[in-house]
DNA sequence: GTGGGGCCTGACGCCGGGTGAGGGTCAACC
DNA sequence: GGTTGACCCTCACCCGGCGTCAGGCCCCAC
């Protein structure tokens, strides 16, 4: 009378190493031994087994469980109200996490086409920071234009890729000439630099009006990381990015947006 | 020139020892040593460290992140794309467990108001399986009148608990006689116990008309522990709950409902 | 030279078991 | 009554991702 450790595993899914472990963690001990020493479990054992199993299935350490079922059921509504409150938070955790895995995917998607070591021909040393990308991406997303350059850069071919890096370090060669020259950031030659920029961007990525190319500039004088996607660290100089932003902000003024 | 581990940990938030940890797996190593042995890392090595915190916030093991970051990052995307997989599916296992978690509530909130001592004094031994009344409540959530017997039951205080499992006590005594004597299932016996559940029924938990009562008794018959929580086991006969059905559905048909 | 902080390596602990190794037990069949 | 194969026992190490000592070196300031 009683069944045995593969009896209760073949009712209960349960493996016999687990039956082994709680007995003696003292969870749940068999209630008799054969001669043999055959551990021997019965009916009540089972029934706190089905206990065991509901509150670890609910995500509760072994110790807890312990505690709940040695006490007489006083307080298990609290450990349970415990219990929902951690299993909520772990979802709202979770769900953040997908939405950094979706953002992560989608930054991931630029130049999907290519093969690595297109990516590396074309981008360089440009190098693609996921973690800041994702980063901004998640920042940025109710910005307007964001949304739209994202999509139009999944579909650059590896052509149109290598063009638009081209200009882009031609551009980069001619903005820190008039920044070594000591061209005034809100001179001419900066200011058409600037507008150049946001030429670019408008062909390329969204249309950018003035406004909108302002806050561009913002970020990238004030995040580093956002700036090294413009300008690899190698290409700048101290001062570079405040220096595009203004010229960008005067830009903004000599060239309002169109009402 | 270069971070010692203590700045690292500084900079970053993360521990010395997960320091530590990084380097001996291999994953992230200093870049260099000081002459006393201390570790130093250059920038390139923060770079990579905020990959692998970025990985590792997604819930990437170690050992994967090894290889994304390996390879020349050609397919994170696939990786992201497990990952989300994987985390929507946590996610979804999650909220089902919060499910469970407010029914369990729910089910214990039954007698809440009692002491253990009074708990055990008024259910005795029909002892309460939070394991089955769990599921059950689940399984019956849907059933009209079943959130409805649940609310009253929260609103009885012990005294109305006493009396009703006095009432409860007696009947079963009634219907174990009637079934030692062997009264026919469908008698007018039987049939007048069934009826006098279905008031007990209307009296402390839910108006129960009979099709709904029905239902009830084919519970009863078709799951132990749905009868155990009416009749304990130790009180049971076999065929007892078969015969309890029996006579409900004779009484249903003797005792239509009202149209 | 001495005190206090930072650094090193090495080793064990945690949780919930998985996965053996090495050996006894049980029922059935030859 | 011997063998086979399925079952059971205990003991003990293994996983991941570190935390937490322990024992000892290094470095700077007083």
């Amino acid at each position: 009378m009683g069944y045995t450790v593969g009896q209760v595993s073949d009712f209960t899914g349960i493996t016999v190493r687990t039956l082994h472990h709680y007995d003696t963690l003292g969870l749940l001990s068999p209630g008799d031994r054969s001669p043999a020493g055959y551990r021997l479990y019965g009916d009540a054992g089972l029934a706190r087994l089905q206990q065991i199993l509901f509150y670890r299935e609910l995500g509760f350490p072994l110790d807890e469980i312990a505690t709940i079922l040695e006490d007489p059921q006083a307080n298990a509504l609290d450990h349970l109200r415990a219990r929902h409150r951690l299993l909520t938070g772990q979802i709202a955790a979770l769900q953040r996490l997908v939405e950094v895995a979706e953002h992560a995917m989608e930054v991931q998607q630029t130049g999907v086409d290519l093969t690595p070591e297109e990516r590396f021909e074309v981008f360089g040393e440009v190098t693609f920071d996921l973690t800041y990308a994702t980063e901004a991406h998640l920042k940025w997303q109710h910005r307007p234009g964001h949304q739209r350059a994202m999509a139009r850069a999944a579909t650059h071919s590896k052509e149109d890729w290598a063009v638009l890096m081209a200009e882009a370090a031609d551009w980069r060669l001619r903005l820190r000439a008039a920044f070594d020259a000591g061209e005034p950031a809100d001179g001419e030659r900066a200011m058409d630099l600037a507008e150049e920029h946001r030429r670019h961007l408008c062909r390329w990525f969204t249309p950018c009006p003035t406004d909108m190319h302002g806050r561009i500039a913002d970020d990238f004088a004030a995040d580093p990381r956002a700036f090294a996607l413009l300008v690899p660290p190698s290409a700048q100089r101290p001062g570079l990015a405040a220096y595009l932003r203004t010229a960008v902000h005067a830009n903004a003024v000599r060239h309002p947006p169109p009402a």
